[in-house]
RNA sequence: GCGGGAGUAGCUCAGCGGUAGAGCAUCAGCCUUCCAAGCUGAGGGUCGCGGGUUCGAAUCUCGUUUCCCGCUCCA
C-alpha cells in the first residue's frame, strides 16, 4: 500500500472511531486545529500519563509544574520570540520564493556600499600613500551620489520598520528596483507580516487593556518559575522541572493532520545542571529519551537522531528524535542544550538575579539547561500510525476474510476490556453486566451485546481494545468466561474471579517504567 | 501565502442542467451461532457556504472556506 494512501486511511480511521475529529467541524472547520474525540481523549492521557510517570515518578530530582499560558508580555521580549516570530514577509510571484523583507533591502543596500566601496579602491590605487579617504568621500561625485541613496534609503527603512509600515516596504523594493536573485524579476506580492504569536488583550476596557500572548512554547512558565521551585522544593543541582501544556503558533504552512497544529500540548522538562557539565547531561537526556520512545515497540529501525548543525541563538548543542511516519522521517521530539541564555534574559529584563548557589564550589552561578521537548500530538500520530493494521486472515471454512486493527500498546489504549454476552438470554448478559461493574473501577471496561460475538470483536479490534472476555453456557455452570487477544486473536478459559489480576497486570505501566528505570 | 487537485449520508463513492442514489455503518425487532457479511423495518443529506446565469443548478460560472499534493520553519 502507498504510505500516501495508508496515512489517507489512518486520517479517516482516526474519524469514523472517534478518535480526532477537525475543529468546528459542522461550520466547515478551522484551518489546522483538531479536536480529540472519545477515544482520542483517553489514548492521550496515557500517554501524557507515561511521560510524566517516567520523567517525574523515576526521577527524584524531577518536579512538576503547571504554568499559565498568560504570561507578562516581557517574557517573550526577554526569550526572543517577540523579534524572531515576527518577520515581514514577501513572495516573489515568478520564482514562487518567499523572502523576509528587511533581508532584501538590507542587500540592496549593501550594494550600494559596495559601489562605494569599488570607487575608494579604484582611487586608492590610483593616487597611492597621498590618498586622503575622508576627502575623497566627500568630493567624489559618484561617492556622493551613492552616499545620499543610500542614506535616503536607510532613512526610509528605518521609519517603515519603526512604523511596521508594510505598504512603505514594499514601495521600497519597488523603487530601488530590488530583484528576485533566482527569477531575477520584479514580481512581487504585498509585504506581510506573519507575527507566530497569537495574542489578546488582558483587562476589561479599551484604555486599560494591555496585549498579552498566548505562549508559543511551555519552556519559559518553567524558566520565570525556577527560583520558585528551586527555594520551595529546597531542589539541588542537577534537578528538573517537568510540564504538560497547551501552545500556540500562528503557523503559515500548518498541515498533515495533527502533526503540525496551530494549538499543540508539549511535554517539557528543563533540566537545570552547572555550567560545563551540560553536554554530559545533553548525552544522558539524549540516550533516556530515545530509550522511552523504543520502549512502546515500534521498532528500533523506525526512530533516528538528527543532530542541528546550524544552532538557534540559545543553544549549543541540539538534536531532534525522528520517527518514520507514513509521510516520511520527522521530529516529534527535540533535546536541547540552552546554555544559560534564558535565564540570563530573565535576570537582564526582570532586574532579579536568577541563580543558584552551589556549596560544594563556594558560588553563586546562572544555571546551565538541557531541554527535553517533545510534541504530544505529534506522539499520539506516531502511536496511531504505528498501531493502524490491515489484515488478512483465514476464517475456519479456509476462505479469506480481513480485518482493520489498531495494535495499541496494551498500556496505552482507551478501552482495556470488552465484556459480551455470547447470547442475548439465559441470564448471560447479567453475568457480563456483573464483570464490569467489578471491574470497571480499575480501568475502562465496555459492554456490547448488539450483533454477532465475530463482529462485536471486530469493533474493539477498531479502537485497539487489547482484550474481550465472552460470557457463554460454560459461565453459568462453573463460573470461567474466555479471554480473546487482540493481536494473536486467541482465546483462553479463565475464572472470572481472576480477571482483575490477569487484565489488571497486562494494561499496567509499571513494567514498561520499570525497564526504563534502569 | 503561492501554484495544482478535490468537497454529495458516519465511511467509500456514483449521478454532471429536469422530483437526491448505492454499498458499508447506525438504530429497533427477530434469529442464537466464539471471529464482520441471516431476516424485517427505521432514521439520516437544503449535494461545503454565498452570489450569478437559467423557466429550472448537486451539475455551468464567480467568490469564499475546508481538505489533499508541492515550496519554508518548527513541538
Amino acid at each position: 500500500m502507498a504510505q500516501e494512501d495508508l496515512f489517507k486511511k489512518i486520517v479517516s480511521h482516526c474519524k469514523e472511531y472517534g478518535y480526532v475529529f477537525q475543529s468546528s467541524e459542522i461550520y466547515d472547520g478551522l484551518s489546522a486545529v483538531y479536536d480529540y474525540g472519545q477515544y482520542g481523549v483517553e489514548l492521550k492521557n496515557n500517554i501524557k500519563k507515561y511521560w510524566w510517570d517516567s520523567m517525574v515518578l523515576l526521577h527524584e530530582n524531577i518536579v512538576g509544574l503547571d504554568s499559565a499560558i498568560f504570561m507578562h508580555p516581557t517574557v517573550w521580549k526577554a526569550s526572543g520570540h517577540v523579534d524572531a516570530f515576527s518577520d515581514p514577509l514577501v513572495d516573489n510571484k515568478d520564482s514562487k520564493k518567499r523572502y523576509r523583507a528587511d533581508v532584501l533591502i538590507e542587500d540592496r543596500m549593501a550594494k550600494f556600499e559596495a559601489k562605494i566601496d569599488k570607487e575608494i579602491i579604484k582611487a586608492r590605487k590610483r593616487f597611492g600613500d597621498s590618498f586622503d579617504e575622508a576627502q575623497f568621500r566627500e568630493t567624489n561625485q559618484r561617492v556622493l551620489d551613492n552616499q545620499v541613496k543610500l542614506n535616503e534609503l536607510n532613512s526610509r527603512f528605518v521609519k517603515a520598520l519603526n512604523d511596521s509600515d508594510l505598504e512603505e516596504l514594499k514601495q521600497i523594493i519597488l523603487d530601488y528596483e530590488i530583484a528576485c536573485p533566482v527569477s531575477g524579476t520584479r514580481n512581487w506580492t504585498d509585504v506581510r507580516q506573519f507575527n507566530l504569536m497569537f495574542s489578546t488583550e488582558m483587562g476589561s476596557t479599551a484604555e486599560g487593556a494591555s496585549k498579552v500572548y498566548l505562549r508559543p512554547e511551555t519552556a519559559q512558565g518553567i524558566f520565570v518559575n525556577y527560583l520558585n521551585v528551586q527555594k520551595t522544593g529546597r531542589m539541588k543541582l542537577p534537578f528538573g522541572i517537568a510540564q504538560i501544556g497547551k501552545a500556540f503558533r500562528n503557523e503559515i504552512v500548518a498541515r498533515q493532520f495533527i502533526f503540525r497544529m496551530r494549538e499543540f500540548e508539549q511535554m517539557e522538562m528543563q533540566f537545570f545542571v552547572r555550567p560545563g557539565e551540560e553536554m554530559k547531561w545533553f548525552v544522558h537526556w539524549k540516550e533516556f529519551r530515545m530509550n522511552w520512545h523504543k520502549s512502546l515497540g515500534f521498532g528500533a529501525d523506525n526512530y533516528r537522531f538528527h543532530d542541528h548543525d546550524k544552532l538557534a541563538h540559545y543553544a549549543n548543542a541540539a538534536t531532534d528524535v525522528e520517527f518514520k511516519f507514513p509521510f516520511g522521517f520527522k521530529e516529534v521530539e527535540g533535546i536541547h542544550s540552552r546554555t544559560d541564555y534564558d535565564l540570563k534574559q530573565h535576570e537582564e529584563f526582570s532586574g532579579r538575579k536568577i541563580q543558584f548557589f552551589d556549596p560544594e564550589l563556594n558560588e553563586s552561578y546562572v544555571p546551565y539547561v538541557v531541554e527535553t521537548s517533545i510534541g504530544v500530538d505529534r506522539m499520539f500520530l506516531q502511536i496511531i500510525s504505528s498501531s493502524y493494521c490491515e489484515e488478512e486472515i483465514e476464517k475456519n471454512d479456509g476462505s479469506k476474510d480481513s480485518r482493520i486493527v489498531l495494535k495499541l500498546p496494551a498500556f496505552l489504549a482507551p478501552v482495556k476490556l470488552a465484556v459480551f454476552p455470547l447470547v442475548r438470554k439465559d441470564g448471560l448478559p447479567d453475568i457480563a453486566r456483573k464483570i464490569i461493574d467489578e471491574l470497571k473501577f480499575d480501568f475502562y471496561c465496555q459492554y456490547d451485546e448488539k450483533d454477532s460475538i465475530g463482529k462485536r470483536y471486530r469493533r474493539h479490534d477498531a479502537i485497539g481494545t487489547p482484550f474481550c472476555v465472552t460470557v457463554d453456557h460454560q459461565s453459568v455452570e462453573d463460573g470461567t468466561v474466555t479471554i480473546r487477544h487482540r493481536d494473536s486473536m486467541d482465546q483462553e478459559r479463565v475464572k472470572i474471579e481472576n480477571l482483575k489480576n490477569i487484565i489488571g497486570e497486562k494494561v499496567s505501566m509499571k513494567e514498561i517504567l520499570k525497564r526504563l528505570a534502569i
